[in-house]
DNA sequence: ACCATAATTCTACTCGTGGTAATTTAAAAG
DNA sequence: CTTTTAAATTACCACGAGTAGAATTATGGT
């Protein structure tokens, strides 16, 4: 119709263009539509929803864990890299919130499990990298880090979750107030005092 | 039919019942069956789908910060309340986990943000009376409360899908690493040594 | 006791969306 | 120019949310 080459890229790239342009309710004839193709064409070239999502995650998390990544390549310290870290996933998300909450809301299948997770999966695997890496480093047990890459991406995703629908606090505020407790956790100084050497 | 009394309560309880019993992926129709009634006359206890997450939600936070609370009660000290928190979530998921996922995935409307976040919004605001007055009354700063009550909202919601999907690690143990996680943060104890009073 | 009217429940429908089968159109080979 | 094969399009099915109208039961008047 339009002369539109129906491969995997453009597919995918028109599905990202009306995510963008018409929230994250958009369904597949839509998507199919702004493609200039018909919805088996789609079928044949991304596969089924799942399929779609899947591969709108695996973009996604690709574009903000590079981003990520470079952002924190600059920073002075640990702390400052957590820092960058909050920092450029919350604008990342805002900047694309409509892709971002299509791709982290997909609960419709029996497996809401798995698919809510896509995003998450790819983000946390990074974040386990990087986890391990650091305290394998410093002589500490890197046994946590997958456990602690979750909590990271639970963290900052219920975060931008709140942030992103009542904008309350300015995103430098909310940056600071998400990187004292990733960084420093819930415990106050003086509670430090206390040995808490639990062997478990 | 079985002379069943279609009021708010017993149609809720119906839900939770078949939930329960065939997974989160229950239509409206199939609640109503449960309840011996028909889909208007659910309509007209509870509302649409949306009211009926709802009023699931406020129940499933009522009885998870319920019995979360009970836990903490009888922590030693304020880590260990954070450990048993962690773990009364864990577990009270890991029990109701068809009821869990059903409250807590629930995105095909615009507003996929503010339903996801119904559960979310009842825990965070328990857990930002918690922070306040924890650190108000050791003379911290308790403006955090709120961005840390859905930072851990999140991380504990995350943790809790990854252990749900692929239980590889015991609860005790991912409870005692999200608890690390939580309570200490990322820095490792050296990295305290470092002056980091950032006066933002 | 009987009929009429009001209230309530049930059936049956619409609408939108994911997914697919069958029909049609275009292209290539003989 | 005909026939066969490959491709896309249209038309359809399944399913679930939500609702309007049919049917049934209860209520009240005479």
């Amino acid at each position: 119709m339009h002369g539109v080459i129906a491969d995997r890229e453009s597919l995918l790239a028109a599905a990202e263009r009306l995510i963008r342009a018409q929230g994250p309710s958009v369904s597949l004839d839509a998507i199919a539509a702004e493609a200039g193709v018909t919805k088996p064409i789609l079928y044949r070239g991304v596969g089924d929803r799942d399929a779609l999502v899947d591969a709108l995650a695996q973009r996604l998390t690709a574009r903000m864990t590079d981003e990520v990544a470079k952002l924190v390549s600059d920073a002075a310290d640990t702390r400052d890299a957590v820092r960058c870290l909050v920092g450029g996933y919350l604008r990342h998300a805002e900047a694309d919130r409509h892709l971002y909450l299509y791709v982290t809301f997909n609960g419709t299948g029996d497996d809401r499990v798995r698919k809510s997770l896509l995003l998450a999966d790819g983000t946390a695997a990074q974040f386990a990298q990087g986890i391990a890496a650091y305290r394998t480093a410093h002589g500490a047990d890197p046994t946590v880090a997958t456990a602690w890459a979750y909590g990271l991406v639970g963290a900052l995703h219920f975060v931008t979750l709140w942030w992103l629908r009542d904008q309350s606090v300015d995103v430098e505020q909310v940056t600071e107030q998400l990187t004292m407790l990733l960084w420093s956790g819930l415990r106050l100084d003086e509670a430090r005092a206390q040995d808490k050497t639990d062997g478990s």
